[in-house]
DNA sequence: GTTAAGATTGAATGCGCTTTCAAAGCCACA
DNA sequence: TGTGGCTTTGAAAGCGCATTCAATCTTAAC
């Protein structure tokens, strides 16, 4: 038997659990709503009932059912979770962390991808809305404010990536461009001039702070703003291997890379070395998010360091906040800069 | 106004829908139970009925609510999801092709992450079943074959990575012996004989079966089995990277490394890096998933494409059969490997 | 023109739980 | 001993929907 897999748990009854509230008070000899404020703490009862009902609840093996409790009370203890992509890299960190927090407090989170689409968003709302959930957290939001807004009216709700405060809503957003700075200031730090910068999708407020934050770094160190060294991209690993293409096609001179984010980084390092063009030797590299894997890339790619996993617990503890009536306070710790090897000191003549 | 965010949908009355099928009835001048019928067509209605019904339900904007729907009727139309790292590159995929395709079906996935512990996913079967799910998916299980059927005693089961079937439970499995196999051959063809194999963690019954092809391919070519040329891993880049300071420091010979899996061959590839042996000139690198992330890896990594994303909605598509009633019959694609950059010819001189 | 079989429909019941509402039990006070 | 105020408990009324059962209306066959 080489089989180490012990079930964990004893084979229980494995067919449906059909015991219900009903039966644990006649076990125990009470009334069911008396089970009933036991179970969810309404009232006080005396001790002696309780270890009855609590007895009960062991020898029957009793599950509330979610399902009933949720119609009868109006709380269903699950959390929507509204992301773009369940499969993005830097959302799963995120997601990660609001199953950390909200495992431990009793509730389950609901996922919903609504792929960067505002159509495909409002409908997320609505069916999360439909399911009851208690409350909704929405990863770096397309739609409106005011729609967020009239949602947060029905539900409490947090958002990231955004500045948006109102009674039932609260948002949390990373400082995108001090970020961007930082990662500019890095590169001129070591001598570089002539630094390109993949943008981001524009469309996302995020994008466009972080393209401020690059000029605003320029700007500071008395370097013109060249236009042509700005190359939109749309987030992906593809818009960074097709920018590097263009800067090169175009003849741009450039000894550094900033991409607004790693993937698009990771696309601009496969661009460069197709085109035999080493890194850090010969162009420098700089991302943002610091993903999972970029500390695993040839060279480990230097980056500004978004916290993701802690994005997702503190939006989850955040609307747990909200639901219990309290004000949430929570703030994204200050983007920090990882310097790893994709960057270095300008080569002296080229 | 720069901004482009319309609300895709009209304001609506922002607050809880409190339209219930009841009133839906009474505005169309029938019983609830009419309108009741209309939605599950559990019944023929005649047209004038039909109509009216679908007319109230728009003008109030009618959502049947999902848990009054599940107590009532039994069924909750969310299927359970139990992963193991829902952070995780590979699962990713999957957890969006099951998505896609339960959605258009009404069907919404409840995600859970085990994190490779029977007993927590153990706990994960328990919850989702609490909450009445119609059916369960999981994906690459730790718990024991008897848990799993136990299990799907009571409700439809699917599951992945391992060969398993009965009533009400369907297995899904990749041919990841044929997988390996491939990949070994594929550098023996480029004349390597001494390829080094970065084991996944063998308690996953793929990573023994990957070991299992990567030896079949050395013995069909008649080249000795070198147990010092296989070096444990837990399938995290980290011990790819532990696995080539091991074998360098070893001073074991190699042209060539395969690693269980696309995360380990990263972290080898910047093992490889750190020690100044480049890939594939000095040593060829193959890996096995076919992470996105894989492609635009410099160089990109030679692989064996895994079909994470059909094996979700192939998973997805078998829970849905079984809960209408029919055998699943999916069957995943075969192994492919991928030629990329990462795997040369042998250099005939050292 | 009548009756049996079939097609539609509505009333009523219950899914399992929470939550009033009121009854019953307790205390201290006068 | 009696009364008011507070606490513990149970009965009952739903939450919003599916579904069974019986009633009503058609249709077809005699």
């Amino acid at each position: 038997m080489n089989n180490k897999n012990k079930d964990p748990a004893p084979p229980r009854s494995a067919n449906k659990s059909p015991v219900t509230l009903e039966m644990v008070a006649k076990l125990a000899g009470v009334s069911p709503s008396t089970v009933s404020r036991i179970l969810n703490g309404t009232a006080v009862v005396s001790d002696a009932k309780r270890e009855a009902v609590v007895e009960a609840t062991k020898t029957l093996g009793f599950v509330p059912n979610p399902l009933a409790r949720g119609l009868a009370g109006g709380r269903t203890f699950s959390i929507g979770v509204v992301t773009q992509a369940i499969d993005s890299p830097f959302y799963g960190a995120a997601l990660r962390g609001i199953e950390d927090e909200l495992d431990p407090a009793g509730y389950s989170p609901l996922f919903m991808s609504a792929h960067w689409d505002p159509v495909a968003e409002a409908r997320c709302l609505e069916v999360l809305h439909a399911r009851r959930v208690d409350g909704i957290v929405v990863l770096m939001p397309r739609l409106s404010d005011a729609a967020l807004q009239a949602c947060a009216q029905a539900l409490p709700v947090v958002v990231t990536g955004r500045e948006l405060r109102a009674a039932q809503l609260f948002s949390l957003n990373f400082d995108n461009f001090t970020g961007a700075l930082r990662a500019t200031e890095h590169l001129l730090a070591l001598g570089h001039t002539r630094i390109a910068f993949i943008t981001g999708d524009e469309e996302h407020p995020d994008a466009s702070e972080r393209h401020r934050g690059y000029r605003a770094a320029l700007q500071a160190a008395g370097i013109a703003f060249d236009p042509q060294l700005v190359v939109p991209g749309k987030y992906h690993e593809i818009s960074g291997l097709e920018a590097v293409n263009y800067l090169i096609e175009k003849k741009c001179e450039f000894t550094a890379i900033f991409a607004a984010n790693d993937q698009m980084a990771a696309g601009a390092a496969l661009g460069l070395f197709q085109h035999g063009l080493r890194v850090p030797e010969d162009v420098s590299l700089v991302g943002f998010d610091d993903l999972p894997t970029s500390v695993y890339a040839t060279p480990p790619l230097s980056t500004i360091h978004q916290p993701a996993y802690e994005l997702g617990r503190l939006a989850a503890a955040s609307v747990l906040q909200m639901i219990a009536g309290t004000q949430p306070t929570a703030e994204l710790p200050s983007p920090e800069l990882l310097v790893r090897g994709s960057s270095a000191q300008v080569r002296s003549s080229p």
